[in-house]
DNA sequence: CGCGCTCTTGACGAACATCAAGCTCCGTGG
DNA sequence: CCACGGAGCTTGATGTTCGTCAAGAGCGCG
């Protein structure tokens, strides 16, 4: 157990720290779910963590890296339904959801840790609160969704795209993976086209324009914001749907 | 409490056989339910259940009507996020997530019975599984924004309106709210519009091409679908997403 | 050196928004 | 009884956004 736990709290504190965000999280409650914890794995980019139709028998947090929540379509395109970074609890929905309605891939290399859901049970049977905190992630997810559904009927691509930036690094932000207005960032046009839902012919003329209009610079994988309030200002970007209160749930 | 009662179970009915669609249903966590309902209040057309930044200190199931989520712009457009039925628990969400980052509407009239948080939380600390099936219902929620969230992205508008009237259909039929292919559909073209994502003149276009491949018709509130089989097809519909299958979680 | 992946650019077309007008239906008040 | 008005539905004309097709450039990698 102690080979076990090897490095495996610190993994873990990103997590930790998305949860004391929003609420407080006792010593018993921590412990619970490094005691849950199985076993590490990485991929490499473009492999899929879970594939739709699967049928999981634990769920997946991340520690390392950019991951995808996507769909494809018979035709070949695809739509991304979120972009999941470092300490989000990945498919913590498949522990009820059980069947896989969606594929989850790897953006960049990743690294996990997973949860064996009979374990995640047992911990929804001794600890309400912390189950609590855990149905609260999965709620602000659904609240992306939302945010992500809302920008696909009221914005430009060029809006949606100023958004997803904006989302990006406030949630890298609050965490302390990212500081300066700048963030790793070494995905594809391509996968942004589909998170963005437009094609990558189009993204391309979108990232040039907010290259140009001086907003953003991305290069090598390193983006880069200038101008944060015009950022925010074109995306018309509100940080209430992430949920960042800490208050008693 | 034989006066609170009076009626309550009978209402309750359609949202104990949502569950019941996934998970068998205890005696006591269905008399748990009962016991923390509360207030029954009916709303008119067009009036909001939950606006945008309340801070509800109860939750809302819906009894009777439908209601939609939605999200509002500031140059004055509406984007739909979820359309709700009758045994919906339609926001449960602000239990755990507090302060709402979009408003609840009645598309008709609407009738619902109101659970206060403190009540709820209650039900987490005392009945783990009851516990975990609520969760479930506001995982498929999250299921359905991304089944949208998907459509938006790789459908057509016409696609999208025919995978919404599948949607519907499914929702109420497996509830015996439905039945013989046809449902009351009374909202009007502006709403729905406001559904797919697209303006009111273009709706009314798809609904037109949608009547004359005859796949449906819809006059007086009552949609009518002539080839299901067809519908499914245009829309390139699955019900997975919407989880029916019945198994322990 | 050559291959493949990503990014870039131009030309053209399709899907959908917007603007504008007229329609039907229905309730209300005279 | 009809006039009026409003809400919702319908239709046409025009413009914008974005998709698709096609080609080429830069670059890392074997």
């Amino acid at each position: 157990m102690a080979e076990h736990m090897t490095g495996l709290t610190e993994q873990l504190q990103t997590f930790f720290g998305r949860i004391r965000l929003r609420d407080t999280l006792g010593e018993e409650e921590e412990q619970a779910l490094v005691e849950a914890a199985s076993e590490r794995i990485t991929f490499a980019a473009g492999e899929d963590l879970v594939t739709e139709g699967d049928r999981p028998t634990r769920s997946i947090l991340l520690t390392r890296g950019y991951a995808c929540r996507y769909r494809l379509q018979k035709g070949g395109g695809r739509q991304l339904m979120a972009i999941h970074l470092p300490g989000d609890f990945v498919d913590l929905h498949s522990l009820l959801i059980k069947e896989m309605d969606h594929s989850v891939g790897a953006l960049t290399e990743c690294a996990i840790i997973t949860f064996p859901h009979d374990r995640l049970v047992r911990v929804t049977e001794r600890l309400p609160h912390l189950t609590r905190m855990l149905w609260l992630l999965t709620l602000i997810d659904a609240s992306c969704h939302r945010e992500w559904l809302a920008g696909m009927g009221l914005l430009s691509a060029a809006q949606r795209t100023a958004h997803l930036i904006c989302e990006i690094y406030v949630r890298l932000e609050v965490v302390g993976l990212a500081s300066g207005h700048k963030f790793n960032f070494p995905i594809t046009q391509a996968a942004l086209a589909d998170a963005v839902g437009i094609s990558s012919v189009h993204i391309n003329r979108v990232v040039q324009e907010l290259r140009q209009r001086d907003l953003i610079s991305w290069e090598n994988g390193l983006l880069t914001i200038h101008d944060w309030q015009a950022l925010v200002a074109t995306a018309d970007f509100n940080d209430r749907y992430l949920h960042l209160v800490k208050e008693q749930r």
